[in-house]
DNA sequence: AGCTATTTATAATG
DNA sequence: TCATTATAAATAGCT
């Protein structure tokens, strides 16, 4: 597009390289920001001349840093070094953090947050904390006291279950005594005991509380 | 350029800009090539068209991050610093998000609070009473069905009181019989064997909870 | 996708 | 360097 085609090849009369850059540069810029207007397409454009200067086009709409994000999504292509990513990381890990703390919050508060007159809530604030950590104290003991309970009948069960074993032993010791007529019960009932250990009948029971 | 002279604004027919799209992004990456080509230059050029493809066009001599380094010495403009500065302003914003929600969840364990606004305390206040409730309810369930599992603990302890009693009977009665040497002792046997049947001492008790 | 009438870009020139 | 202009290239509107 000239008076003369021209090959595609560096341009060596230093002179005309020079123009032909700036005309071609010229070009490029303008058509960028038509293809920019014309399509909505985002467009970064940074030209360095041989001489060092530089040029660039940015369409409005966004800005280099956000083009270059882009195009490290899409590209998958890093751009930035390992201190940008780090810094990602550390803001996954923060936002992390975040999460479980909404988390603990929401498990700690109700839903909503209805109003209440100042003056009321004053008063009220301490009696509620009072009385948290009354109840609090208070439902702790209930429930140490339960458990003291159970623990003590568990130990009574468990006594109670040995007695009724050694007696079932005893039982079959005599009977087999009647039936043979023979031999002491005494010696069985010895043996016997120390083949049927104890077994702990709740060994488990604290967790089901 | 083309069958009829079109203003520079968007083309609202999305086929029309499709293909103009097209048409343009290749011209522009041609005029690209040939400028590298005949002037030495050095040349980025990003394009997203409005699907969000990427096209990209970079120098055969450098690359984009040479491009971008050679950019910031020259424009002065900071991208690197740039996107750094953006990372850590969001690490800020994030960490004060974090201080925010861990001095909430102080006042709701009533650490800090003496010297808040009657707001604050209105809020706290209701999220403790809110909490309470759920607390409550929750230790209740507990609370409830520690009771049924020392009910049936209680059962089968009176359930075993019974068998043991049965058996010291029938142990009695045996020995009795083997001191007067008469009674068989089967009969004995058919009786207790119904009396063992009876003893569901622990076969389920974790489905009671 | 191609085609082509036109517009646009630009090489050569002054 | 700038403006002009002849010509090559790009492309808008069609098929």
């Amino acid at each position: 597009m000239g008076r003369g085609k021209i090959e595609i090849k560096r341009i060596e009369n230093s002179s005309n390289r020079q123009v032909t850059y700036s005309k071609r540069r010229n070009g490029i810029m303008k058509k960028a920001k038509e293809i920019t207007i014309l399509c909505d397409a985002k467009v970064s454009l940074i030209i360095f001349g041989s001489s060092g200067k530089m040029h660039e086009y940015c369409s409005p709409s966004t800005n280099l840093v956000d083009i270059l994000d882009q195009y490290q999504k899409t590209s998958g292509k890093k751009l930035w070094d390992a201190k940008h990513e780090n810094l990602s990381n550390e803001i996954d890990r923060i936002k992390k953090e975040n999460d479980n703390m909404q988390i603990e919050l929401r498990h700690l508060k109700g839903e909503d947050i209805t109003s209440l007159p100042y003056k009321e809530l004053m008063a009220i604030e301490d009696a509620l904390e009072n009385g948290l950590t009354y109840v609090r104290g208070k439902q702790m003991d209930v429930l140490d006291k339960t458990w003291k309970n159970t623990k003590f009948l568990e130990e009574d069960y468990k006594q109670l279950s040995f007695i009724l074993n050694q007696q079932q032993i005893a039982y079959e010791s005599a009977r087999e005594q009647m039936d043979h007529g023979y031999q002491r019960a005494r010696d069985y009932n010895s043996q016997m005991s120390s083949t049927f250990q104890v077994q702990p009948m709740q060994p488990n029971l604290q967790e089901r509380m």
